[in-house]
Order: C-alpha cells, then structure tokens, then sequence
DNA sequence: GCAAGTAATGACAGCGCTGTCAATAAGGTT
DNA sequence: AACCTTATTGACAGCGCTGTCATTACTTGC
C-alpha cells in the first residue's frame, strides 16, 4: 500500500458529509433527501443545496440493508430470443419505474438448474419482490420460492399450483381454441409443426390443448413435427417444406408453435406457390406485429405480454403495499383470425 | 418457538447464525462460504452444512457495503420493442452471468431525461459497472458519467467522445456502405423510409451517412419520408405505400430505417404486385433473421448485437480485474447481399 | 409566567457482512 | 530446547444509512 497517499481514491461523498456542509446532523439529513417527516423547509433547503453541491448520490445498499425495502424486484426469464419474453420485460420495467423499482435479471435458457442457481443468486441481492416464467416444475425452485418469503408472480401461465401469485393464461386453452377454431373452419386433416419442446413446456401445453380440442371433436393430429432449437422465422420454413416433402397427402391445417415459425411457413408457401388458405391453411400463436402485417394476415392467437408484464409488476408492488391483490390473474388471449386459415 | 422470545418472525437466517451452528466465528464462517483463503477443509464442510441445513442465503447488500465489489451491472437500453436491444442484452446477461454478474435495468424510452433519472437511480445501487446505448449528447448525462468513476461502455455506436469505452460500429460508416452498393448495383433514383428519427439518433446517422454515400458518388436522395412513431413492420409497410402513392416516377431504390421497415416494405410490394428487385430495390438495415427467411431474401447490414452486448460485458469484467481493453471497441458490420436489391 | 403540547432535531445503536491485524496452533530447523 | 514459519482462527471496527427514542425549541392557553 503506498503510504503517503492523502487522498483516499476521491470516494463518493456520504450522507454524512452532505450533513457536515449543511450544518446538520446525518438523520436530518438522511430525513431531508428522503422521507416528508417533520423537517424544517430552510433546513430542507440548506440539505439539498449541499447534496447537489457535492454531486451527493445515495447509497441504497447501506439504506436497504439499514432498514428500507429495496426497489430491486428478481426477474427470471427463459430467453429473450424471443421477442415474447422481451415484452413482458418491458412491460414490468414500465410498471416498476414508475416507482422507482427495477428489475435485476436473470435468464434461465430453459434450464432447471440453471434456473435455480439464478434464484438463490438474485435473492442474495434481497429484493423487494420476484417474478418468474418458470421453466419446468423443478421441485428445488419451488421450495427456495416457498421459502422466500417476498412476494412472488409467475408469469406467462394460471398454473394452480403456484407457489404465490400467477399472472397469464392458459396454454393448453388457447391451443384447444386454435383447434376448434380450424374445425369450424372446416379443415380436418391438421398437423402441428413446432420447436424444441422438451425445454419450451408452454408449447407443449398448446400442443395438448390442440389435441385436446381435436378430439373434443373426434379428429387427431395427421402428423407432428418437433425441429430442434429455438423458434425462429428460418425455422418454421424448413419445417413446413420438410413436412410437406414427405406426407401426402399434404395436411390441411399446419399449427404452429408460435407466430415466428407460423411465418417461416408463410413465406415457405410464397416460394412454393402454394395459395393461402386455399391449398394449406397455416396458423400461429401470439399475435405478433409481422404476422399481421403480411400479405396475407396470419391467423393466430394474440397473447398480451406487454401486459402480463405490466400486471405482475403492480401485483408485486401492490403487495408490498399491504394490499392482497387475487392469486391468479387471468390475461386473456385473443383468437385473431387471419387470411390464412 | 419460547414464548417472549425477542425472536422476530422468522428473519432470513445470518451468517452469524450459520456461525454460531458450525461452532466458528462469524469471520470463519464467512471465509468459508466465500473466499478460497486458509480455511480448513474440516472446517469448511462444518460450515457449508450448517448453512445447508438453515437455508442460509447470503445478503450480497451487507457483503458489498463491507467492502466486496458489487456484482451488479447496471445497463441503460432506450428501447425492448425492438429485438435489436434484447440481443443485446441476451449478449450482455449471457457474459455477466458466467462471472456470477447481473444486470439492473432501465429503459430510458429515447427520453434524455429518463436516461439521466435513470442514471442516477442505478447510481445509487453503486453498480460495480454500467452499460448503456446513450439516447443523446446529454450534457448531465455526460457529466455524470465522467464523475461516476466506474467502468462504463457505451454500446451499439464508436463515439470518439464516449465518457470511458465504447463498443459498436459507426453507423454512419454503415449508411454510406449501402449507398455504395446500392450504387454499384446501377440504382439512381434512390429515396429513404424511417421512423420517428428525432428520437433515434443512430437511425439518423445512417441515414446521413447514406445520404455522404450517394454525394460521393455525386447522386442525392430523391425522396425522404419519415413517419412517426417506433419502427415496426406495419410502419415500413405503410410508409412504402404512402411514398408510391405520392411519387411519380417511383424511387429505384429504398433504403429504410431498418430490417423491420424493409420487411414491410417488402410485404406491400407482394401485396401491389411488385416484384423485387426489378420494379422497386429495397434494402434494410441490422440483418435480422426474418428478412433472410423472406422467399427474396433481404438486403440489408448484419449488426452483431449479441455480440456487442457480449463484448460489452467483457470489457466491464476486465476492467474490474485491473485490465484496461481498448477504449474503441469495432464488431463490424457486413453487408448481406439480399434479392431485394 | 408556567404547564402542556407540538415541531424540529439529534444521539445512539445496529442492519449483515468483510478487511485488517493479532493471536494461536502446528510443523520444521538448528 | 529455543526459534522461526506457516496454517488457521478470531476480535474489532466500520461500510453508509435509518429506526427508535430522547432532547431541545417554540407555541399556545390560562
């Protein structure tokens, strides 16, 4: 260490020096910057003035760990390939700015463990609250969550079975509505073509509820092809033209596992030649901006993630508040029908 | 529970607590938990079961008050509507969570001011880092950041002026680049279609740089036309609408905002019955996998955003262990010769 | 003028953890 | 046996802030 250093590093200025410049005591101070209790208007004044003189920027560790609550809230997503799970981060960031909250994040890739691992490591920053699209039914995740004691939202689904609160919709639902949507339509020959789906458990639940809806109506899947990796536009292509290359007849109905591989199969059909609806209907899950503004719209189920976001974040903070909102909040999805099915 | 027990309903359970149950000192306990240093391995697992078996988590905000480093990072992005941001920051958490990092985040909406609150609000969590994609020249911000002494990186842009590092590409270098393919592909008649650019300042810069490309080679734009709001696929599509509405002879060529836009575009000519390139060239901007999935495979510039967020966070951990990466930082774009022009 | 009440301010302790330095135990050397 | 290392452990202080309760200043009523 170098001895005749005076100057500590320049150190960032402490309430307590703000005090000092002001000529009051530190809990004046500490009273002036933040809480509206009984101080004097001058003396207010005389703190502020000081605290901008020093460029004084607070210190929310040692104000959390003194006693305040801590405006952070744990956010675990999956992914954020997938512009879905961008939006409910944007729709939480909203919410939580506006009361000075933000979100300290955490992506899962699909993983149980990793998931864990991430939970026990976002807790360790003690935040006010805790949202997550969980990834599986991981019985550890479920005990830290139990356990934590902060208020927590899963998001994304209505699983019964959550730890705290839920906030989404079903997935299983919103596949069998897709499938007795088709059927009214008249399609009968249908087939699914999805992603990865050992990790995306939410797909897998559209994909029951599709088969549920099928045969609610006495119909079955034609076919089923699961393509490795995450969803994606280039994806959903090479799906519809390989499952095409090798059945015939050709299904009727293509069910997507979401709007970016239902698109894929859009302009695999542009190529091909193959007229929306007419030689193959073709639909998706949630609605996105460029399947609606494609030539031919494409019919899919709108899902508000934005807004899933937004509600978990004032379910969080309206706990915090003392408030009890309800358990489970349903975000209803939307059938939209396209030109494409 | 002993009846007037000072015990308070179930607090977290402290180091102090998992020491005292191994039988150390809370010191001990501490090292052993953490740090590699001189601890006995009999006394290590007498302590890490100790903490097993009370769930102990530890309080990362006591520990970096004590004088760790905090382990957090704070990231500024102006947007998550657009997927361009959340590859970043997938870029970013995915390199921050190997060192056991996380991001706090703040959208600053393309608002000066927000960016600047925003600033100060992570500020105070005293992140041991912070990324951000500055909104603008924002006087205070700068300020800020030069008094902030942290390792900061401004990303997606190589300003010459940035407060400390900067890691991206220089956009107007990239507008300047599509000028002069597009130029040597023969177009002349060259127009421009954008969001709402007073916001989005690199959209601006290429932009002006494209317009640099064409004086180079003595042509000028003939025809801008901007349009409010955030860039999405139904903008761009309108936007080409308009623009052929309006003007006779129509443009040879259009380069827009970016890939979101053009793929509009590209879904109104489909629509109109025009064919790419050879009645109208479009071109984008960022190389998103949905314009390559197009049956005319887009035009446009591969941005590697991932990257960016990745380099990014690179830079910030190095900084921490003492290295200095270079201030500038170059992850190049490229060209991707579509069928759209 | 004095008791009683309210407003404003301060002293003190402590949140949970880690850095520093001292103390002790264990092992090795001559 | 006296001395020196090295390994392991602990005591203490304090990071920057806020909750609690005590103190002081200032009004007001009679």
């Amino acid at each position: 260490m170098d001895q005749n250093a005076p100057d500590p590093p320049s150190r960032r200025p402490t309430l307590s020096q703000v005090a000092k410049a002001a000529g009051v005591s530190e809990i004046t101070a500490s009273r002036a910057l933040r809480g509206g209790s009984a101080v004097a208007k001058t003396t207010r004044q005389k703190v502020e003035r000081a605290a901008q003189a020093l460029n004084y920027v607070p210190n929310r560790l040692a104000g959390t760990l003194a006693g305040g609550a801590s405006r952070q809230v744990a956010v675990i997503l999956p992914s954020l390939s997938n512009i879905v799970f961008a939006d409910v981060l944007k729709g939480l960031e909203t919410r939580l700015e506006d009361d000075g909250y933000h979100p300290i994040l955490g992506i899962s890739h699909y993983d149980a463990t990793r998931e864990e691992h991430l939970l026990r490591d976002l807790l360790s920053w003690r935040p006010a609250g805790l949202v997550l699209a969980p990834t599986s039914g991981n019985a550890a995740t479920r005990a830290l969550l139990q356990a934590a004691e902060l208020p927590v939202v899963e998001v994304m689904d209505t699983d019964p079975d959550a730890a705290d609160m839920a906030v989404g919709f079903s997935h299983r639902a919103a596949g069998r509505a897709m499938a007795h949507y088709l059927i009214g339509r008249g399609y009968r020959r249908m087939a699914y073509i999805g992603h990865d789906i050992a990790t995306d458990f939410r797909a897998l639940a559209r994909l029951d509820g599709f088969k549920d809806g099928l045969t609610d109506a006495g119909h079955i899947l034609s076919d089923t092809l699961i393509l490795d990796g995450p969803s994606s536009v280039p994806l959903g292509r090479e799906g519809l033209a390989r499952m095409l290359a090798r059945t015939t007849p050709r299904p009727e109905a293509v069910f997507f596992s979401n709007d970016d591989m239902a698109v894929g199969g859009v302009f695999h059909c542009q190529t091909a030649g193959l007229t929306l609806p007419h030689d193959i209907a073709l639909a998706g899950f949630n609605g996105l901006s460029i399947g609606q503004a494609l030539p031919t719209p494409l019919t899919t189920i709108a899902s508000n993630r934005e807004r899933i976001g937004f509600v978990a974040a004032d379910h969080i903070l309206r706990r915090l508040k003392g408030e009890r909102p309800s358990r489970i909040t349903q975000i209803d999805f939307r059938l939209l029908p396209g030109a494409t099915a």
